[in-house]
DNA sequence: GCTTGACTATGACGCACGGCATATTATAGC
DNA sequence: GCTATAATATGCCGTGCGTCATAGTCAAGC
């Protein structure tokens, strides 16, 4: 199988990452973890562990996007937020509270670089990626809400509170090894927007 | 002056466990950030990086607990809340977005230890650290809320919408460079309590 | 003044890291 | 079958790390 091994690698990273974090996340880990021959990094990977990291995130962004738009449009916003939540529950439990989003670590630490410093550079590459994530999130949660009738401005306060809350919830649930704080999140969470949704298309 | 140089080094590696999370800050770079000598860092801290890094924790738990419980006590739960996010807002632009919690930067990555390795031991300590500065928050703001005539599980799930979505937007607005996140999450958050409070008040 | 204790300075040790070079093996294409 | 190219194996380099040991400094207390 052609570049199996590639993405044996890029998946094992995203899963390092979610449980401990880019800097925590040592290339050598990585082929430990997958079982991947070490003196193939530097083959797939030439650009080294920054490119191996920013096609880990980019593999996060997509596996949440995806889904997520597809609910959205199909079943409409509430329902791609249940989904979008349902997913975080799943990662949690299924790692016993130790895995999270990439994506998050990457905005919360700063990237040390080969040389053992931090390199400023490599980590704005890495905080474009975690954004443009974000960012994408944000945008599919927000179309679907003024699909539903919302004004562009509250549609897109509720899209950020969204992904803030559900993003900083998951950390919540990793710290006091519990669903309950994703439970509490998602109930305010639905209720709002049912509500919000309501009192606008009464208002037709 | 006893205990000056200690001090330091606490603020310092608090300084920069928020810009860099915990295993990007060393040792040697909080004695060059602090000016402080580092043939003291064994001297002061004899249980090493692990205790610098649980004393940073617990200042940064108690600067944000402090002036919350003051205000929530004082002037209302909205107040204590805009307080929260203004703090929050503070940090950020006067560190050019480069620094956030460093609370949620522990329940993000996972602690490397001295040996080079992963330490879950050391972790979990870590963690029991967040998980206490998070629900101090959190049992604050729900305590002014149940003051305010809320019913207790939905003084909680608030209270906890509230950390989660503020913990999470202070990592999107480091990534965006932007306080627009935080912007839009204050707008929401104070037009939810506001009515939740005016709800209960209207039906007593 | 000298001793005692707390604090500071400095260098060494072992380790894991990312990157690289080289050698070896598999896999095409023809 | 042979060759060219992709892929894998393995060891080395330099670096920064946390920790420790040893030596030096300095301020009280008597």
């Amino acid at each position: 199988m052609k570049g199996e091994t590639r993405k044996k690698m890029v998946v094992g990273a995203a899963d390092l990452i979610r449980r401990r974090g880019v800097n925590a996340t040592s290339m050598r880990e990585v082929v430990r973890h997958t079982g991947t021959p070490r003196g193939s990094i530097g083959h797939h990977f030439p650009h080294g562990k920054q490119q191996l990291v920013e096609e880990a995130l980019l593999l996060a962004h997509q596996e949440v996007s995806a889904p997520l738009a597809e609910l959205v449009s199909r079943s409409g916003t509430v329902s791609g937020l249940r989904a979008f939540i349902e997913g975080w529950r799943h990662i949690l439990q299924k790692s016993d509270f130790e895995a999270g989003c990439p994506i998050l670590a990457v905005a919360v630490e700063q990237y040390i670089g080969d040389d053992g410093l931090p390199n400023p550079l490599a980590q704005q590459q890495l905080l474009d990626i975690a954004r443009t994530a974000l960012e994408d999130w944000q945008k599919i949660l927000c179309t679907g809400l003024r699909k539903d009738g919302l004004p562009p401005a509250r549609a897109r306060r509720l899209a950020t509170l969204i992904i803030s809350s559900v993003e900083g919830t998951v950390a919540l649930c990793r710290a006091s090894r519990s669903v309950r704080p994703l439970d509490d999140v998602q109930t305010e969470l639905e209720a709002l927007l049912t509500s919000a949704i309501k009192t606008v298309q009464a208002s037709d």
